[in-house]
DNA sequence: CAAACTTTGTGAAGAATTTGACAATCTCAC
DNA sequence: GTGAGATTGTCAAATTCTTCACAAAGTTTG
């Protein structure tokens, strides 16, 4: 297969979310110009991203929405389960914790650590906060697709890099920092304040 | 001025980032070349990039880190003082009331809302936690620049249509959807599963 | 079952973004 | 002060991404 680009691989969650909320409201069928209305981009977009992929349409029918959900699903490999740890127990590691949603698409949150004793023993939803000595034994003895770190990003680097030679292959990161690894660790960066200052610049250029 | 890209504004918190990195080591003076190493993009990229608003560097010197970092930041309007409002008051709101950074950056989180009676009056860093029935009147009755919107999709709707009538303008969405409305109303989405979701993509595609 | 209609998949044009290259200009050492 | 060296700002080329346009192929109606 063709690289995909990443415009488009980014388009993917947003295509999954507006198809799963036609299936809730019961629609069967949708055409590239229907969805184009609903989401705001240009049918051709549409087509041409999902020719990417092969096309999942018909001609004269449109795409069916159900079809069309499970298959970007599996593009973005929802179908298989992940096993997430969440490194950092914080509001936002326990809010990520928390989260139900998560839940239902086939992450199962398998641990929570930190390295602040105030917080170790502290019980969630997802079980008790286990000491941070403990995360490399961890994962060298379970299974661990994802590792997130909500955590500040000293503790964070330092933390990740022990991981990779532990073996971890993919962190959806939430520090102040971009972590930088060998080709074969994926990373995911959310810079929440980095979203604020995009929003900011908006708000100055709208005056 | 031209209208910048969106590609541009999306890069900027990041040179904004790595240069208050610098500052904090002292460095003085940076050129395109070693910023571009430090940022694992090209050189040539940065020096477009600043050129959108009349460059900021000198032939043969390079760039004053600090004062580009402040230009880049009256760029991103951070010179200015926001005052924050957060209308959902769960671990993801307390999160980001909690996140000390941002008070660092001239975000004052005033309030915190919502609607959940075994919230309301618990305490946090940033004051009470008060009835969201109050949240309109409070809108009208005192300056807010942004709005945080950290509480389900189908209230995070609701309440942000309102809040547009009371005259609020901008809004940071972690609700799972799209809030859509006039122009001169600025959203922010930042959308955590769909994040989670591209690192899944990657995940199966470095198999 | 045929004709009219719908809608996809796709090649090509157009637009936007990124990269390359270098003249212009400043710095710095002597 | 002068000349060698450094580095920007900027124009142009290359690449990537988005939109257009339409033939091909299926659907629906009578």
């Amino acid at each position: 297969m063709n690289k995909i680009s990443e415009a488009v691989i980014s388009r993917l969650p947003r295509y999954h979310r507006y198809l799963g909320e036609l299936i809730s409201q019961n629609v069967e069928r949708v055409s590239s110009e229907e969805l184009s209305r609903l989401m705001n981009v240009t049918a051709s977009q549409i087509r041409q991203d999902f020719n990417n992929f092969g096309g999942f349409g018909q001609q004269g029918y449109g795409y069916n929405v159900q079809f069309l959900y499970d298959e970007i699903g599996k593009l973005l490999g929802l179908d298989k389960p992940h096993k997430m740890v969440i490194v950092g127990a914080g509001n936002l590691g326990r809010a990520i914790a928390n989260y139900g949603n998560f839940k239902n698409r086939g992450f199962e949150i398998t641990a929570l650590f930190d390295e602040n004793p105030a917080l170790i023993g502290m019980k969630t939803s997802q079980g008790v906060v286990m000491d941070i000595e403990g995360l490399y034994d961890y994962v060298k003895d379970n299974q661990v697709d994802i590792v997130a770190l909500t955590l500040p990003k000293e503790p964070a680097t330092k933390i990740a890099e022990k991981l990779v030679e532990c073996g971890v292959k993919a962190f959806w990161n939430f520090a102040h920092t971009d972590l930088t690894f060998a080709e074969d660790v994926q990373v995911e960066n959310v810079h929440l304040s980095e979203s604020l200052m995009k929003l900011c610049y908006k708000i100055k250029e709208n005056k």
